[in-house]
DNA sequence: AGGCATAATTTACTGAGGTAAACGCGGTTC
DNA sequence: GAACCGCGTTTACCTCAGTAAATTATGCCT
């Protein structure tokens, strides 16, 4: 079962690249991930991140092919698995799997715009519309 | 800055039992653990936990006192705080910064009961009268 | 052909988390 | 008072992320 590997710090920014590019050379993610770089902070080392690379692939994170004699990296697992799993992880970690005790610190803690809250509100309204037709799906099936 | 050290896996196990006992022994946090602990399992050893609890004072997550020659810890944070930074670094990391597209990825990938539903909607209906009570004295007051 | 540029690989080191045995010490027990 | 128990401390490993220089391989340019 390959569940979607642990990645740390860096790892994860070089998969937002790949994820973002569909793929790349390790040399276009460190020239990326120096530009996104905050002024001040020290860039990256082009060797740092083939290492990171090459331990990423270790753990089946991304797979490369050669293209033109250049290593072409590629993720393997789609960013919203990873995700979700990252979420669920922190959910059970700290908020004993309440999605509502995470959502009540988001909305407290974090400034959201009033679009955001918006977009949110929709989000919930349609799981629950998407209960709800499960559910009278359901009572259907079992009614005849 | 005393700002929210960062725990790492065992170490946030460890604060949560400081969290729900507000203080605790080094014996007791051990006992809760192993009480804990799925089955099959390997048990955690005590010094373990000890070294790690020191571990955790050095880097000012919790503190001790003494009490009958025995060592009482307690937590220096709120659960809520480093909750919320755990909560926010994700949501960087991986949702850029979008809550509605966390939640989303929450409600879509794990099952999510009706009542949670129901008290998410509740949290989001709080969170945006409360940014209409905002709005609505902000235009009264620039309207006169 | 010789050298430059660039890529991949090798090698090396630090720091943190996790793991736990070994050690020393004060108090209890027989 | 000798053995023992529980506690904190010391010491020691292992793994992994991150960091990056050094080395090797290879195509390309002059």
């Amino acid at each position: 079962m390959s569940s979607t590997p642990k990645l740390g710090r860096v790892q994860l920014q070089i998969m937002q690249v790949l994820w973002a590019q569909e793929s790349a050379t390790a040399r276009q993610i460190t020239d990326e991930l120096n530009r996104q770089k905050p002024v001040g902070a020290p860039p990256i080392a082009h060797s740092t991140v083939q290492t990171l690379l090459r331990k990423l692939e270790a753990k089946g994170a991304v797979s490369h092919r050669v293209e033109e004699r250049i290593f072409v990296f590629e993720p393997v697992h789609e960013q919203s698995e990873v995700a979700t799993g990252a979420a669920a992880d922190l959910l059970a970690r700290l908020f004993n799997r309440s999605i509502s005790g995470l959502v009540a610190h988001l909305v407290k803690h974090e400034k959201v715009s009033p679009e955001e809250l918006d977009r949110l509100r929709e989000v919930v309204a349609q799981a629950e519309a998407a209960q709800n037709a499960r559910a009278n799906a359901t009572t259907a099936e079992g009614s005849r």
